[in-house]
RNA sequence: GGGCGAUUAGCUCAGUCGGUUAGAGCGCCGCUCUGAUAAGGCGGAGGUCCCUGGUUCGAGUCCAGGAUCGCCCA
């Protein structure tokens, strides 16, 4: 017996342990691989996942698509590579760690000790790289999961040294200033990514304060801020040059607009106001004392809040740090690193940014500068580690300028095939607005910056482990791996005076260490190909990724496709790209996939807070990773995806169709002892006896096959999604529904191997998407089912469509004959007789030729479905309905433009004569072609219409209709008196019917084929009530 | 402030080159099958295609302006 019976409903969770530990025991994947080794190659560049957590479902959206596409590749024939990767330092890894040690600011974990943070964060990465790697495989995710990259090995620092060190050839390496978000808890700038969702409401002071001029006495201008810890650190105030200044009885200047129920002495516009000079509120500490407070214009000034006179404080403001660039205007830094007031700033030294705001506040107040004081609620940025209300600082930081290199990228990006397109849009208004790349991080657990710079003005760059051993003077022994802080130990000699220099402390941005991956995991310029080579370092031990040689490099640089999220335009395709450009001269890909954002079912963000997150382990054990995949599929990635327990119903009870099918299939093959051939699948069973309706099956498989077959080129799955919805519905509906006699009455060869064709070139095609669902089904149907097919689906090749099975003529007769009979059901119902009474006669009529021979094909089917006793297929309706004549717009409508509507009146009224073919109408005349006949119903008859195919019942009934109609109607009566009663399908009953209400005349008439139906053995006029059954004695 | 999207049925979304009557799934209502049955099939109701203007014989579709929402940048 080679087929296995279906359960009723697949056990997806279940179903998928055991093809897991299928493919593992029978080495699938190794063997994919191994048979397609030395072909033509597809080049996938897997972005790192950030080792430092569990994966949640919406990480389970990109590695899905990444797993499809490699998939789909390695069924076409491709050889690929399938190395993942994993993102081991910076900021998101040092967090966990710092949580879980229970440290709270820089200072605690140097006491605790660099060496100890670092061996942590790496207990955690491997940690964290173990759980995914088992949630992947779980997901059905096939790489080489010994293999794996990790960016913090010292083979990915060192290219990463190795860009730093050309960077800084070309010049573009800078040392700079900036204002930035900074957690004055972890004494760091945070990034802009890490802003991401940050903003809550708060509640901060509102205040009004005034700030003397100098040269009008009694006069001062009046500044509103929401941070008056900022205040000290005022340098300048802002006007807008062609906004309207009053003064106010007080004294004091504000924008007329924000103050429209005032009365102004004076009036003028702000650019006379520029220049003018006035006393800063804390002149009289140390810090601000030097400072000249001159007023400037800056066309950002806002008439929509404040006083139209902007407070500026380059220290506390990244605008008002561009300001004092442009304006030359001295910078006061008020606080440290720690969000501490420094010693310059007298007796607010030692006080943090909150401590300070009230006692500011009292203080102006005492000295008559606060005008104002109030409370409002606004959009605030917070620490998304700790939860610390972020302030604006400057830092000094390492940047990589940008200039050079952005016209290249722009050009560059032109070319990259970017799904969905306007993602391309997105990277060039990214590239077009870029600011230098700021590298440099005050943190413990990164890439180690390999700057030196010395005092005597040169700055050394290193560009390798070899170079770093070459020129250093003590530190080397105790150098475990390329981390803080054994490599802070190492001094070396500077390039410029020879003397001792030391490193700078910081770390690098974590885009850099995935920004190299094109380049370090490819061995790009190595000369010889190192196992393990790419384990070094903090890797040691959790990878044997090789480190390959340059020709290697050369096989796979560029990738032919990466897929990520769409925050990855402006990180990781972005650096990726910036990284291959400026070594390389070129982009690391051709084609990009990315997605936007996943949502639980209702549309809201998932969050662990809000407790609608779900988890990832329980998604696997409640719908299955099938049906999470193919919710990730279905999806157009250009829109956010709705992802809950919901939609998993439908999309389970979507994919019990496909199973119902197989199901069906399976149990009469197995009743008829069908036995399967391979050699099907290459050109379907074009030699059996193929009746017209397989053959508009094996038609519609060549026609899927080429949907799938472009949707997955496009790399785009939901249109793979929606082609199988519809294969799917028509071959259960249409064909399977059609056909069920064949399987079980006739056992019918060609009905059997066209199924059974169907059925497994479905399941191969979405194999990518559904896995475990089509391996489990191949083997069931092919792979255990015939000697010598291939064990699994995914040896087995792609689906090729046979030329031989293609029938475009036939799939578009089907199509008319299926819209002949819905329009024929639509004609039934709109005569509001129940489709239990026969009707006399149905017509359907269509000027095609070709559609009426089509509509031949599936009379039996009309008469049946419909409950007519004929029907008849004729060239025009006029038997059941009225002639009208509509132009073919797009045909007519360029001929005669403005006279269109004139026409379609004249054709609207009837007003019209057809001769030979040519329609004329008041002074216009169409040709063949030129119009469209249409009908309406006649009295007597019930018509649809569909263009000019139209169908119609004729809703007289006869008496005689009218009996067979009462028959049909005590059948059913019966059948459910039959459910009701608890009798099996092939119990035998006895029927006593009553002779009132006339069923003597219905008995008299169709006895006998009411007792067929029902399997009634005895019918005899009762007694009593008007329908009696009763089982029958067994014989 | 600049940019990129989106706005179509109760919900989630399709809608090709501008063409006559704008579709699907889910939900709802009704009908139906009982040899795929923890199912299945059919039909129906339901629409100001965000608004305004323009181009055109004709606009859900093209153009301009506006509104709202989302995202990116400043």
């Amino acid at each position: 017996m080679p087929f296995d019976p279906l359960p009723s409903v697949p056990d997806h969770p279940a179903l998928e342990r055991e093809m897991l530990e299928f493919w593992d025991n029978e080495r699938i994947f190794e063997r994919l691989r191994e048979q397609n080794a030395g072909g033509p190659t597809f080049s996938f560049i897997d972005g790192p996942i950030t080792a430092n957590k569990r994966m949640g479902v919406h990480h389970m959206w990109g590695r899905t698509l990444k797993d499809v596409f490699q998939r789909y590749k390695a069924q076409r024939g491709f050889d690929q590579r399938y190395q993942n990767g994993y993102d081991c330092q910076g900021l998101w890894v040092e967090v966990g760690v710092e949580r879980e040690l229970g440290l709270n600011s820089k200072a605690e974990i140097e006491g605790y000790g660099l060496d100890r943070f670092a061996r942590k964060c790496r207990e955690k990465v491997a940690w964290s790289a173990e759980a995914i790697t088992e949630q992947s495989r779980r997901l059905g995710m096939w790489m080489s999961w010994d293999s794996d990259y990790f960016t913090f090995s010292d083979t990915n620092i060192e290219y990463i040294w190795r860009f730093l060190k050309a960077v800084h050839e070309k010049g573009w390496l800078v040392r700079g200033q900036r204002s930035t978000e900074w957690c004055p808890r972890c004494g760091t700038s945070i990034s802009q990514h890490e802003l991401i969702g940050s903003y809550r409401d708060q509640a901060d002071p509102s205040i009004t304060v005034r700030f003397p001029l100098n040269d009008a006495p009694g006069e001062a201008i009046l500044v509103w801020t929401t941070t008056p810890w900022t205040l000290p650190a005022n340098v300048t105030a802002a006007v807008s040059l062609d906004a309207d200044y009053g003064c106010l009885a007080g004294g004091d200047w504000v924008a007329v607009e924000r103050y429209p129920n005032e009365r102004f002495e004076t009036r003028v516009k702000g650019r006379e106001l520029v220049g003018s000079t006035y006393t800063g509120p804390y002149d009289h500490l140390p810090a601000a004392s030097g400072v000249e407070h001159r007023i400037i214009p800056w066309d950002e000034v806002s008439l929509e809040d404040g006083t139209g006179i902007v407070h500026i404080a380059p220290g506390c403001g990244s605008e008002d740090f561009e300001l004092s660039v442009a304006h030359d205007l001295p910078v006061l830094q008020p606080v440290d690193e720690a969000g501490r007031f420094y010693d310059s700033f007298g007796w607010l030294h030692g006080l943090s940014t909150a401590e300070a705001r009230d006692r500011i506040i009292s203080d102006l107040d005492e000295r008559g500068l606060l005008v104002h004081a109030g409370e409002i609620q606004h959009r605030y940025p917070f620490c998304w580690r700790c939860e610390t209300p972020l302030i604006f600082r400057i830092s000094t930081d390492w940047f990589i300028q940008v200039e050079e290199i952005r016209p290249k990228l722009r050009a560059a990006n032109d070319d990259v095939l970017w799904v969905p397109d306007h993602f391309g849009k997105r990277m060039d208004d990214w590239l077009v607005n870029m600011g230098d790349w700021n590298i440099s991080r005050k943190r413990f657990f990164g890439l180690p910056l390999p700057f030196y710079p010395c005092s005597c003005g040169h700055l050394t760059v290193i560009g390798s482990l070899a170079e770093l051993r070459g020129k250093a003077t003590a530190g080397l022994e105790q150098l475990e791996e390329l981390h803080r802080p054994w490599v802070d130990n190492v001094t070396i000699r500077c390039d410029g005076c020879g003397d001792d220099v030391r490193r700078i402390t910081e770390v690098g941005d974590v885009w850099l260490d995935a920004g190299i991956v094109p380049l370090s995991t490819l061995g790009w310029r190595n000369d010889e190909w190192v196992d393990a080579g790419n384990g070094t370092g903090a890797a040691e031990g959790l990878t044997n990724a090789p480190l390959p040689d340059h020709a290697h490099w050369e096989r796979w640089f560029p990738a032919d496709w990466v897929s990520e999220m769409r925050e990855q335009i402006r990180l990781w395709f972005h650096s990726i790209a910036f990284m291959s450009m400026a070594l390389v001269d070129r982009l690391p890909y051709r084609a990009i996939l990315s997605y936007e954002k996943l949502l639980d079912e209702e549309g809201c963000e998932m969050h662990g807070s809000l407790g609608n997150a779900i988890d990832a382990d329980d998604a696997f054990e409640r719908m299955g990773a099938d049906v999470m995949r193919w919710m990730y599929c279905a999806q157009p990635p250009s829109q956010n995806l709705r992802f809950g327990y919901g939609p998993a119903e439908e999309v389970k009870r979507k994919l019990l169709t496909l199973w119902n099918s197989v199901s069906f299939f399976v149990t009469y093959a197995r009743i008829e002892g069908f036995e399967p051939r391979l050699s099907d699948l290459e050109t379907g069973p074009a030699d059996a006896e193929l009746r017209p309706l397989d053959r508009w099956l094996l038609a519609r498989m060549q026609e899927f096959i080429d949907e799938a077959t472009e949707s997955y080129d496009l790399y785009l799955t939901v249109g793979v999604a929606r082609s199988l919805d519809v294969l799917v519905s028509d071959l259960s509906n249409w064909y399977i529904r059609r056909s069920r006699r064949r399987f079980w009455e006739e056992s019918d060869e060609a009905a059997f191997r066209t199924l059974w064709y169907s059925l497994v070139q479905a399941v191969r095609a979405v194999a990518p998407i559904m896995p475990f669902l089509a391996d489990h089904l191949w083997r069931n149907l092919a792979g255990r089912a015939i000697d010598g097919a291939p064990d699994s689906v995914f040896l087995a090749g792609w689906p090729e469509p046979a030329d031989v099975l293609r029938d475009e003529q036939l799939l578009a007769d089907v199509a008319v004959s299926r819209r002949a009979a819905e329009l024929g059901r639509s004609a039934r119902q709109a005569s509001a007789i129940r489709l239990r009474q026969p009707l006399r006669r149905l017509v359907v009529a269509a000027g095609d030729p070709a559609v009426r021979s089509s509509v031949e094909r599936s009379v039996e089917e009309l008469r049946g479905e419909l409950n007519v006793k004929e029907v008849a297929i004729v060239e025009t309706p006029a038997e059941v309905t009225e002639l009208r004549v509509q132009a073919k717009l797009d045909v007519v409508g360029p001929r005669l433009g403005k006279e269109l509507p004139a026409l379609r009146e004249l054709l609207a009224a009837g007003d019209f004569e057809l001769a030979g073919g040519v329609l004329r109408a008041g002074p216009h005349e169409l040709a063949p072609g030129e119009y469209l006949l249409q009908y309406v119903g006649r009295g007597g008859w019930s018509a649809a219409h569909d263009g000019d195919l139209v169908v119609a019942v004729a809703t007289e009934i006869s008496d005689e209709l009218a009996l067979e109609g009462r028959a049909l109607d005590v059948i059913h009566e019966i059948q459910r008196m039959r459910r009701d009663a608890g009798l099996e399908l092939t119990d035998r009953i006895e029927i006593a019917y009553g002779i009132d209400d006339g069923l003597d005349r219905v008995f008299a008439a169709h006895g006998k084929r009411i007792a067929n139906e029902t399997l009634a053995v005895k019918v005899a006029p009762g007694t009593g009530e008007r329908l009696v059954i009763q089982k029958a004695p067994s014989r």
